[in-house]
DNA sequence: CGGCTATGTCTCATTTAGTGAGATGAAATC
DNA sequence: GATTTCATCTCACTAAATGAGACATAGCCG
């Protein structure tokens, strides 16, 4: 099967092709992908794919697995995605504090930035209570919509953009996540009313619950959102309360510390 | 200045173009590069230079700033990046086991895997003790003899093989990091007689020590290592032995996880 | 050891598809 | 509203990627 119907297929074809090859490196998760994998999603002959795979791997991005024939994601794309998760400066910025966080009242913490309709999780931070979630690591990509993080992020956007992103991610929300847009709009009520966004409930993983705010700019633009997840028995009023407060000075402070760098030119 | 003089200009050429517009704009770090510093650093023209930027964007490799005309590394590099980080399943494997580590003793675990004449960080997880250590997150990258780890890794490879990565890396350990082949090869003795490695004396860091020990499959190849940082003074004989003996309690684990799952076709 | 299969490389003619120069359009700044 | 810088467009050109198939090599299994 082809790698993405809708690609536009746009652009130099050389990078696409690459792209495609990485894709489907990808999706085979630490397997990687074999020689056949490629050649059946592909669209182009033996010889390119492996003038491609020899480029790729001299770049990097790809690596060959101990197992002859097959094909491994690079280290190079590890380096350059620690880089590119702190946009903005902001995953330095959060690594202590959301590890300060977990230490203290042993949740989970996470950092979420927005990327096009999804939410990625920049880095997260586990206490020491055990914990269910969407994400399990940095790198964890989930639709907007899905998660505490999710409404921390939509909520700060214009009405019109945020209504598109949502009928685009309407689909996959109700089928994969069981999420109304409905429970959404009300919960993205309840974060601007209060300042800050619960689980949406309805869900998936009901055993878990958790919290978000989000991180502004001085002009009131999200940059991101820092969220926890616990056992929804551990979520009493008072814990709310004091984990609510812990995570709203550690982003008070990281905006500060932002805003002396982030906009010097 | 051109990208990397060395690069000895291989494979289609649109590829290593765009991934040279991946390196700068990486070297850019939380900044990103502008129009300039690329047209500086690259030898093609500017309409070209658009076109792979739309493409690379396009694919949520880059991403434009806030800024107008200066671009950033996209997301989708994060979450491949995240992919790439779990080769062989390791990183799975091992983040619980790190935390368990963290929370119990304090100080920081790290995994490490070998990339060329490199050791790449995949994973961290930082104790409630402070520590400073050569890599800060997911995503560093060390010359092999640099760190415990490296250490680790280089002794269980073949001799002619360790020789010339060190040989390769000789001028940069001393260099920026004041470290001599020697030391090396006596800390790599010491590897191999004891099962485990501590920090090259004579680093830089003088404050901190740490341990390591290598991650092995079945025909004693070197899958990883798994690291720990400490500040030296909470390095006591007693501390020393309950650490290693954790952090190797829970390799035996993860390698008999490994097992199970690492080696099915 | 010696076939067997699948991986990886090579050559070379073909022509696609990326390229450069410069003009033009769009945005932000002052 | 003028100016600068970013971004796109057009078009002719030819460099450079491509494909077909032959060739080489490495594991694999009897």
């Amino acid at each position: 099967m082809p790698v993405n119907k809708s690609s536009t297929a746009f652009g130099p074809t050389t990078l696409n092709h690459a792209m495609q090859i990485l894709q489907i490196t990808a999706r085979g998760g630490y397997r990687g992908a074999s020689i056949d994998d490629y050649l059946n999603a592909l669209s182009f002959s033996r010889p390119t794919l492996y003038r491609l795979l020899k480029g790729l791997k001299q770049q990097g991005f790809l690596r060959s697995s101990p197992v002859r024939g097959r094909y491994l994601l690079g280290y190079e794309l590890l380096v350059l995605g620690a880089q590119a998760g702190n946009g903005a400066g902001l995953r330095d910025l959060a690594r202590p504090r959301l590890l300060a966080l977990a230490q203290r009242w042993g949740d989970s913490f996470y950092l979420f930035a927005r990327d096009g309709v999804n939410a990625v999780c920049l880095e997260v931070q586990n206490g020491a209570y055990p914990v269910g979630s969407f994400v399990r690591a940095t790198g964890g990509r989930l639709p907007l919509g899905v998660g505490q993080a999710s409404i921390a992020l939509l909520a700060y956007l214009g009405a019109d953009e945020r209504n598109e992103i949502l009928s685009h991610n309407a689909e996959r929300l109700i089928d994969e996540y069981a999420i109304a847009i409905a429970d959404i709009d009300a919960e993205i009520a309840h974060q601007l009313k209060h300042g800050y966004a619960r689980g949406v409930e309805g869900s998936l993983l009901p055993e878990y619950s958790g919290l978000a705010i989000p991180i502004l700019d001085h002009s009131g633009h999200p940059l991101g959102a820092m969220s926890c997840s616990m056992l929804k028995s551990r979520m009493t009023a008072d814990h709310k309360w004091e984990v609510l407060q812990g995570m709203q000075e550690e982003v008070a402070a990281m905006v500060n510390q932002a805003h002396g760098l982030l906009y010097l030119d």
